[in-house]
DNA sequence: TGAAAATTCTA
DNA sequence: AGAATTTTC
């Protein structure tokens, strides 16, 4: 937001303002926005600003999920209303969800197609050089990022670990990512299956809070993957390509979060509703805990907890043997993933563990069991990431490491390891998890056909509430366990108040209190695809409202008509009123990528 | 050169 | 787990 008009064309760089968009402003905590303390309402809050301070524009960049939609196209109607001059902008995605389409125009359901013809299209324009100068006018002397308080003293005493490790800002950021391309790049290809953070990009958690552009990852990249075809280098080449990949797949979960707005809580899938998880919320702290039994995956939950991050293939593992061998409801996970991760990111996880829950039509194959032990010398061959973080396994000999309940008595007695006493035996044996997940499988599909026939009955009057998945609260023990856990220890969540959050779950509080009626309203209408600001950048303004509704009519429009043809079901309009009951409060967080080894909240990473 | 075996990859 | 690709003989 700028008091000064002279501020065009943001959509290279994100500013500040930008940023307070993000993760909605915290009124209360701002000094400037007195009249609006306590108010959660953004739209209030930005008015209240505008007012106090004259500004006459108000620029922000677009977000995908659902709250963040609607809320923004009310903030463009409110303050249009007001005669403040709304633009937003594509800042977060290389291509606008609503650019990607198929032959026939419509929304993509699998990656690869999706990525593929991303790369087909005209290269998205180069960012843009900072501004030389930003004319805030009174703002920064109103509410300079001074004043706006991010971390209150537990929050901060909790993170001062992590804030040893981490960098924030976007000198870091470019820092990192400089040399990224300049070091691990080029071996990208050969390098990306190791377990540990030394070969990747360690990028997310800026690209996630905005400090690092993609459409710069993206030119740069390219520009080194040219330099290596030229000089045949073709590992070079091919780890451009796989880094790329990952780009994409940030831009997929944009993508679908698009497409699909409730993709954050509910399977993508429809038969998924009908899967009979189990709720054990022993398994659930065991997992946690990473005292499963299967060095591979506890490594991992050791490693999440006490770092903030988790390299891609080991998230797959570690969420994977959740949903497949302990059969947790996946959205505990994605919760938890979201309390710990730094680079949580709401689309991205809801992709990954959609991904490996079953939910997606590319996904997983939902009767698969990926074997940790396996995994364990494909990913770890030297059991050197399983002892760094596993220090009770680190005498037992590689050849065992993985599977240290195969080992002879007398190996282990030589490591110092008494299974079941200082290293636990697996706490699901494999085979089990096999025949469990097929007795749930044959539920499940019994399950959904039982409900198809019902409906097909035209019974589906009776049954509109089963065909909702079936709430599993979430666990309330984690609450206070993970604050007396955080305190301990130094991670992510430790005091974080429930607001800091600002999880589009639809079922916030926030969310009903705030916006319900709006909310519902969108959902109600199949015509809601909530306003998307299709083709701002380049037009001049005075009719940009007008056209918005247009474009985005349009692309309801096509959406509505794809909806029908897709196998997706996701009964959007059973979203209203009460909203569906959801697992969890808060979501998830997962990148299918890269990471850094992050410190500091969430909350005090925006400065 | 072709079939069989081994390895790799899967969003 | 299974398809696809590469290596082996």
């Amino acid at each position: 937001m700028s008091a000064s008009p002279s501020m065009s064309g943001g959509a290279g760089e994100r500013t500040r303002t930008v940023v307070w968009f993000r993760r909605d402003l915290r009124v209360e905590d701002n000094p400037a926005l007195a009249a609006a303390r306590r108010s959660t309402d953004t739209v209030a809050a930005l008015l209240e600003l505008v007012r106090s301070t004259g500004a006459t524009h108000l620029f922000f960049n677009h977000l995908y999920d659902p709250l963040s939609l609607v809320r923004d196209h009310r903030v463009k109607q409110v303050l249009g209303a007001e005669g403040i001059t709304v633009q937003s902008f594509n800042s977060d995605l290389l291509y606008e969800p609503w650019e990607v389409l198929d032959d026939h125009g419509c929304p993509f359901t699998m990656f690869t197609p999706f990525w593929n013809t991303c790369l087909c299209m005209v290269d998205p324009p180069a960012p843009m050089l900072p501004p030389k100068r930003i004319n805030s006018g009174e703002l920064s002397r109103c509410c300079s990022s001074d004043d706006l308080i991010f971390e209150d003293e537990s929050e901060r005493g909790s993170n001062a670990l992590l804030a040893r490790a981490w960098s924030p800002g976007w000198q870091n950021a470019d820092k990192a990512f400089t040399a990224f391309i300049n070091g691990p790049l080029i071996d990208y290809s050969v390098n990306r299956k190791k377990a540990d953070s030394a070969n990747t990009s360690l990028l997310s958690p800026y690209l996630h809070f905005g400090e690092l552009s993609v459409r710069k990852v993206f030119h740069q990249v390219r520009m080194k993957q040219l330099t290596w075809s030229n000089e045949s280098n073709g590992d070079g080449e091919e780890g451009c390509s796989l880094f790329l990949r990952s780009i994409g797949l940030r831009e997929y979960s944009r993508y679908l979060a698009f497409n699909h707005p409730c993709s954050h809580e509910k399977p993508l899938l429809a038969h998924l509703r009908f899967f009979p998880w189990v709720v054990n919320e022993v398994y659930f702290k065991v997992w946690r805990q990473g005292r499963t039994g299967y060095p591979l995956v506890d490594a991992g939950m050791r490693e999440l907890w006490a770092t903030g991050w988790l390299h891609d293939r080991i998230r797959v593992v570690v969420s994977s043997f959740f949903v497949k061998v302990l059969q947790l409801p996946w959205r505990w996970g994605m919760k938890y993933f979201w309390d710990t991760l730094l680079d949580a990111d709401l689309e991205s996880d809801a992709l990954g563990w959609q991904y490996i829950s079953g939910s997606l039509p590319d996904g997983r194959e939902l009767d698969r069991i990926d074997n940790p032990q396996f995994e364990g010398y494909k990913f770890d061959p030297c059991g050197e990431y399983v002892r760094r973080w596993l220090p009770e396994l680190a005498r037992l000999p590689t050849e065992w490491i993985h599977h240290p309940w195969d080992a002879p008595e007398s190996v282990l007695q030589a490591a110092g390891i008494e299974l079941g006493s200082n290293y636990p035996l697996p706490i699901v044996e494999l085979d089990e998890a096999k025949s469990r997940l097929q007795d749930a499988l044959s539920e499940m599909w019994e399950l959904e056909a039982a409900s198809r026939a019902e409906i097909e009955n035209g019974m589906e009057e009776g049954l509109g509430d089963s065909s909702d998945e079936p709430p599993i609260a979430f666990p309330q023990e984690l609450q206070h366990m993970e604050v007396d856990r955080a305190t301990i220890h130094t991670p992510a969540m430790a005091g974080r108040r429930r607001a800091d959050q600002m999880v589009p779950s639809i079922t916030s509080s926030f969310f009903r209190a705030e916006t319900e009626t709006e909310l519902s309203a969108a959902f109600e209408s199949e015509v809601t695809r909530p306003e998307v600001p299709s083709q701002v950048h380049f037009q001049p303004q005075t009719r940009m409202e007008v056209r918005d509704e247009v474009a985005s009519d349009d692309t309801a429009a096509r959406y509505n008509g794809v909806q029908q043809q897709q196998q997706y079901t996701l009964h959007r309009h059973r979203v209203q009123g009460g909203i569906a009951p959801s697992t969890s409060e808060a979501s998830s967080s997962w990148t299918g990528r890269e990471g850094v080894i992050w410190t500091g909240t969430r909350s005090s990473h925006i400065g």
